[in-house]
DNA sequence: ACGGAAGCACACACATTTTCGTAAGTATAA
DNA sequence: TTATACTTACGAAAATGTGTGTGCTTCCGT
């Protein structure tokens, strides 16, 4: 009865594979790389991500803030001002995907050139 | 003008985005891991991604394919077997997957913990 | 000094694009 | 009949972009 206890991404039901899902979409992973090098806030994050759309970026935080790797931090002034952040969990997943990110961007070249299509 | 030669997935047209976009897909994730044990048959692969259709799975193996991730041994006997295996490439990029699922297996009680939604 | 424009951090409605699942089909052997 | 490894057509569903509005402030030109 122990098939749900251990995650497993694997395992279709397991609710890891969400947060898997959350963490490694499209703009979700550009986020987490955006934030390793420190506080941003939302226009700049747009600026430092390319192509990402407002309501994209706003979508994938809400989403990265949900399940506790990213801080938003308001404060109350006027225009808004808004600081977005990861947390202790958040710079971990993130220190992964950037891993991740850096061991394609250095075989690159590599891969490219194997492409037939 | 050397905005393009290094690669760089937060820059919009740097085809690492791509590459980056394949093994982060919902289910190209989950076949680099499962290939991480070793190689698996086009059923036996199915059968271990919970949930994947045989579309999605024939689709995702296909770019990982031409991104040189995965090989694709096929042969020639009826009725038809395929062997998947990762290449030395895809084992490098499958291990840091595998990382990131570990790392976010790991952690998920916390995340469910924190969550309000 | 005064009007206009731009920036901030989004939310919302709408349209389009893409992704995805389902069902059916293939040829053959056990 | 079932298993193998797919492909294709179709339609539903999800993801994404676009444009618009908000309330106020700061900067710019004249």
């Amino acid at each position: 009865m122990a098939h749900d206890l251990i995650p497993d991404v694997l395992n279709d039901r397991c609710p890891s594979r969400a947060v898997l899902n959350h963490v490694t979409s499209r703009w979700g992973v550009l986020v987490l790389i955006a934030l390793q090098d420190g506080t941003l806030r939302f226009s700049a994050l747009r600026r430092r991500i390319g192509g990402v759309s407002e309501r994209m970026l706003a979508q994938s935080l809400r989403l990265l803030e949900d399940d506790g790797f990213v801080r938003r931090t308001a404060h109350p002034v006027v225009p808004p001002h808004v600081d977005y952040d990861l947390t202790p969990l958040g710079r971990e997943v993130a220190a992964r995907v950037h891993a991740l990110a850096a061991c394609i961007e250095g075989s690159l070249d590599q891969i490219l050139a194997a492409r037939k299509v």
